[in-house]
DNA sequence: ACAATATCATTCAATTTCAATCAACATCTT
DNA sequence: AAGATGTTGATTGAAATTGAATGATATTGT
C-alpha cells in the first residue's frame, strides 16, 4: 500500500476514533512501524492529528478539548488476552451483525473492532461504554437485570430480547472448557449464553488456555456448538485435538 | 491499552458518573493501579477532573448527564434542577419499583435516590452508570437501539420490554409542556415514553419552567396522564392552574 | 481514641516506544 | 539502461511508561 493511501485512511480512522495506537495501524495496513511513524509525522505537520506516546489522538476530541498539550502516553497490552482478541477480531467482517457477551476477553475483542463498520448487540455495560462513541458502530443493548459485579444484563428480559434477533456472528467468552463441553458458574449467565448460541449463525469462542480442563458448574453447550475457538499458544495439544475432532476450528494467537 | 486512550476514556466516563473509584478504572482498562494513578494525576493537571481519596470526581460537581434534547443549561437552571430533583426524589418510597427515563433532570433525580432501597428500571446509560455500584438499588435496563447522542436505549426492543413490566412509579422528563399536553421532538423517545406511561401506576413529571409554553413536535400524552408535576418557582401561575384543572398535583421547588 | 483497613506517593527494574540511521528496493528521469 | 530520488523495513541506543513493592498517610469501625 502506498504512503498516500495509508495517510488518507489514517485521517479517516482518526475521525471515528479518538485514539489509534501504532500497533493497530501497522496491522491494519500491513506496514512497518517505521512507515507508520513517518505517516504520523506528516499528518501531525498537516495538523490532521496529534502524535502521542503509543499512537495518535484526534485533534478534535469531541468533548475533551484543550487537553493534549502535555499529553504523554504509553502502555502495554500484548498479553495473551490481547493477542487472542486481535486474532478473533480479524475474523469479523464489515457489515456483520455481531453479538458480544460479557467477560474481559470479549471486551478486549470489542476494542479491536473499533475500526470496522458493524452492528453490535451486547449485554455488557463495559463493552457498550467502549463502543458507544464510535460512529461506525450501531449499538443495541439487550436489557435485563443488571448484575453489578459482572456489569452485564441478564435474566428473562435479556433472553427474550436475544430470542427476537438473528446475528451473523457471536463472540463469546466462557468460564471453562472440558471434554464435556463449555460451562460456566452463573445460572443467569448460562441462560443468556444459550440464547446467544441459538440465534447466531457462526460462533467464535475466545478463551485463554487457563480456561481448559477445569469443570464449570453449569453446562452451556457441547463443544460442537462452536465453529471457531481462539486461544493462546499455551494450549495443550490434547485440547486442540479434542476440539478439532468435534469439528471446531482452533486458532492460536 | 495506551495511556492516551485510557485518559480519553476516563474523561468520557467522568462526564456521566460524577465519581469513579480507582478499582473500577483498573478493572475497566486492565491496567495497574500505578498507571491509573498517573493518568488521574495528568487529568487533574489538565483540570479534567479532581482527584479524591479512592478515585476522582467530576470537576463540575452536580453536572448531570447530557441533556435529553436541549443541551446547555445556565448555572441558575442547574440549581433549579437540583431542587426539582430533591423534591421529586422525596416522593419516592423505599421498596418501590421506579422507571426513570433519560434526560438531565431525571438523572439529577437518580442521584438523589442513592440512599433509598429501590428497584430501578431505566433506558438511560448515564443513569445506569450512576446507580450501578449502589448495593441498595436493583437495576434493570430496558435494552434496545442505543442512541449515542442522547445515550439512551430506544426503539421496538425497548418498548417491548417496557410493555412486559409494571412499575409503582415513573419519573419522566419532558421536552415541552403546553395546554395540548406533553410533547417531545424525537419519535423514538416518544414511543418509549408512551410505553412507560402505560405501565406505571403513578407518574411524576419533572420539568423546569422553561419547558412550559413551547410546543414540541410530537405529542406524548395529555396533561391528565401525569399525577404530579414538579417544577420550579419560576413557573407562571397560568400553567399551575392549567395543570391543576387537569387533575395534576403541582409541586414547586 | 485506637486499631484495622484502605489508599496514597515514591522508587526501581523491566518493558515498550521512540527517533535516527542505513541498506535494499521501487519509481522516475535522462 | 543507468543514475537520481524517494520510500520502505530493520536495527540500534535513548527516552518514556509500566507494574510491583514499600513505607507513609488517610479513612473507617469499634
Amino acid at each position: 500500500m502506498k504512503a498516500a493511501e495509508r495517510q488518507l485512511r489514517i485521517r479517516h480512522l482518526i475521525e471515528s476514533r479518538d485514539f489509534i495506537d501504532l500497533e493497530t495501524l501497522c496491522r491494519e495496513f500491513d506496514a512497518s512501524e517505521s512507515s507508520v511513524r513517518r505517516d504520523l509525522d506528516i499528518l501531525e505537520q498537516e495538523k490532521a492529528l496529534k502524535r502521542v506516546y503509543g499512537g495518535a489522538v484526534s485533534v478534535h476530541p469531541p468533548q475533551a478539548a484543550r487537553a493534549f498539550d502535555y499529553a504523554v502516553e504509553s502502555s502495554r497490552l500484548s498479553d495473551e488476552k490481547g493477542r487472542i482478541a486481535q486474532r478473533a477480531a480479524g475474523l469479523v467482517e464489515d457489515g456483520q451483525t455481531v453479538i458480544l457477551d460479557g467477560g474481559s476477553t470479549v471486551a478486549a475483542v470489542a476494542r479491536e473492532l473499533s475500526s470496522k463498520s458493524l452492528h453490535i448487540v451486547t449485554n455488557s455495560l463495559p463493552i457498550a461504554e467502549s463502543l458507544e462513541s464510535l460512529r461506525n458502530i450501531e449499538l443495541t443493548l439487550t436489557g435485563g437485570y443488571f448484575d453489578p459485579r459482572l456489569r452485564v444484563m441478564l435474566g428473562p428480559f435479556c433472553e427474550q430480547m436475544l430470542g427476537a434477533i438473528r446475528a451473523d456472528l457471536l463472540i463469546m467468552g466462557i468460564g471453562s472448557i472440558s471434554a464435556a463441553g463449555f460451562s460456566n458458574n452463573n445460572t443467569l449467565v448460562v441462560g443468556s449464553e444459550q440464547k446467544m448460541l441459538a440465534v447466531a449463525r457462526k460462533v467464535i469462542i475466545v478463551a485463554d488456555h487457563t480456561k481448559f480442563g477445569r469443570g464449570g458448574v453449569i453446562p452451556v453447550a457441547p463443544l460442537s456448538a462452536a465453529h471457531v475457538v481462539v486461544s493462546d499458544t499455551g494450549l495443550a495439544s490434547e485440547y486442540i485435538d479434542l476440539l478439532r475432532s468435534s469439528g471446531v476450528e482452533v486458532l492460536l494467537a
